[in-house]
DNA sequence: TGTACATCAGTGAACGCGCGTTCACTGATGTAC
DNA sequence: TGTACATCAGTGAACGCGCGTTCACTGATGTAC
């Protein structure tokens, strides 16, 4: 980022370079290829260094996850202001999973299943999840009726098979963008 | 499985037994704690036995990907006998997911993703996906069509919802069916 | 039925690798007086 | 303004680990005559 010439001693602000670092191993090759050592290393500073800003590995994954959950929060509220609430908000969170695909992964995947354990990480992807299914069930006070899961796992599912390389590149955004509009269409008789 | 008292030279069926040993760690653990070394431990062989049946670990991954897609596809047939296709059809899919979801996983994540390397897998795969799409759109002559890919993308939401834990545990399984019937009784209309 | 030999499925040692983490350290920065 | 000192963000060496894969090998099985 701004690494002067003759890099100072103190790098100023390791923990967001980690995190940007991580963030592109992510995107090339998925959540299990994120190593400490390369991230540090692309970084251009010592392996060890990373103990100063994350208490393991798994602590700068949950940081980079949680940062995650707070972007897509944001592309999906300003997604809201456009209109149509399912449509636009699906659409939203299809892009951002296409193009953030490991990021996608690491945040929804397997590698941490345990959210508890990082209490940031665990609201931040709440306040995202809260979106979603106010947005698929509007009126629903109970967020786990089966119509907003319903709208939140065609949105996932989309989002999925997109990602997963089921849906041909090209297409995915075009039928994505397709098939929400006309949820919305048959929803609107 | 039936390995004598006292060992035999032979082990028998090595390549079912390493498959059969590598689903048990994909269901621990994911399909990136798979090894060959641990998988020979299992089964109770040295490490290198695994090269004469199979190529790499990849290729021992790609065998037991196989297997899965043959399997669901086998699960989902069983399903289209009993009646409303896609609604029985999803909750195929979705059982086998939760019920295997290492496997499902490896089936449709990242790890395999070049999966023309593999033609059986590919060819596997390719029936198991005809099925779903041919249930979600029957008059689909274009399989990609967004009918056809919507009842997939909702199925495959829930699937991945569901083993990612973003439904509690014990409402996936019911709220897909709900979920399914619902949309049936709506296509009806 | 017996023997010679090719085939084939195993073995264990060894390779180089990258990993996460701990450790004792160094040297710059910030603060108190 | 200058000095003493605590704090803090780095460093590099080292740890033990498990991995995928190669290698030369061994010994059981199957086959030809």
């Amino acid at each position: 980022m701004d690494t002067p010439a003759h890099r100072p001693y103190r790098h100023g602000d390791l923990p967001n370079a980690m995190r940007s670092a991580a963030r592109a191993i992510l995107d090339e090759g998925g959540p299990d290829t994120v190593g400490l050592r390369e991230t540090a290393r692309r970084v251009g500073v010592s392996a060890t260094a990373a103990y100063r800003h994350f208490a393991s590995k798994e602590d700068l994954l949950a940081s980079v996850a949680t940062e995650g959950f707070r972007e897509l929060q944001g592309q999906l509220e300003a997604a809201l202001d456009e209109g149509d609430p399912l449509a636009s908000l699906g659409m939203a969170y299809v892009d951002f999973a296409d193009k953030k695909r490991g990021l996608f992964r690491l945040m929804f995947g397997p590698v941490l299943a345990e959210r508890a354990k990082y209490p940031q990480l665990d609201e931040a992807a709440q306040a995202a999840f809260g979106l979603l299914e106010r947005a698929a069930d509007e009126d629903a006070a109970d967020r786990r009726s089966p119509r907003a899961v319903r709208g939140w796992a065609l949105v996932h599912g989309l989002a999925s098979l997109t990602i997963d390389g089921l849906i041909p590149k090209g297409e995915a955004h075009a039928l994505a963008e397709e098939i929400l509009r006309a949820k919305q269409a048959r929803q609107a008789n």
